[in-house]
DNA sequence: TAAGAATAGATTGCACACAATCTTTTTGCT
DNA sequence: AGCAAAAAGATTGTGTGCAATCTATTCTTA
């Protein structure tokens, strides 16, 4: 019988996995210095751009569920920078509003997508064939 | 000001980190079946490899330290698909060793990386670039 | 050779992820 | 209208990740 198959070096999904771990860990320094974690850093872009939002679309977008969702967003209401108000028409669904706090932060974050261009080395071609790739496998579900 | 950079569908952080999380979820079924968890199996992967390793050289591997391999180590030991020894020659040491319970688990897992496959959707040499580039990423560290 | 520095792992604390379950509210059906 | 099913979030429990710190041991070097 062979184990090839099993070697960790004839894996895809290990470096995908640890690949993305390490590029986290590279948006730290940025994001501390905005009291922010990656996970909270995410939210917020989705909420900059769609200053209202269910936890439920929010979720679709992020790939998340509520158990993970409801304590970042009671972490990002705590520090201001968005407001949870249940839904008047619909009881069940709880609306996330961008505050003008929130719309601060994005001042101070507007630099970071390219200062991480910096720390990953990927040429243009290379960064669009792997977010060709990416795409294709998340879509696939 | 211009803030497309800020917008998620522009990042290549993002779709990396989502993508790593929605392949481990697909693991998770072929997992289950061994009673692993996905660091658990990747531990393993190394083990089945190397048969002795200490917990220094296996971090570099998969690129974890000791604060997250300590617990899952003794849950591995639990299981009895390792040893835990304390290496004679430098105290400060552990060595893990695959039992041979350890050894028996590879035929039941030695299946898994074909089963992945069909549910990743990439030709081989979209699995070859991304492979390529994952590593390039890793490697600049 | 004795003390300080360095190293290997363990521990602690915090923040996710995610499955499973629970609560509340709304929908759909008859 | 009345009730079962469905939907949206919240809660709970387990298992990572990872920074910071601690302990035990070994190395270094004055």
């Amino acid at each position: 019988m062979n184990y090839d198959k099993l070697k960790l070096k004839n894996q895809l999904c290990f470096p995908l996995y640890a690949c993305s771990k390490e590029v986290v860990r590279r948006y730290k320094p940025f994001l501390d210095e905005l009291d922010l974690t990656y996970t909270q850093y995410i939210t917020m872009m989705v909420m900059w751009e769609q200053k209202i939002i269910t936890v439920k679309e929010l979720g679709k977008f992020l790939y998340l569920d509520s158990g993970t969702l409801t304590p970042v967003l009671m972490k990002l209401e705590n520090k201001g920078y968005i407001e949870r108000i249940k839904n008047r028409i619909d009881g069940r669904v709880l609306d996330l509003k961008l505050t003008h706090t929130g719309e601060e932060l994005m001042e101070k974050a507007v630099n970071i997508p390219e200062q991480i261009v910096k720390c990953v080395p990927l040429d243009e071609a290379d960064a669009n064939k792997l977010y060709e790739i990416l795409y294709h496998i998340l879509d696939s579900r």
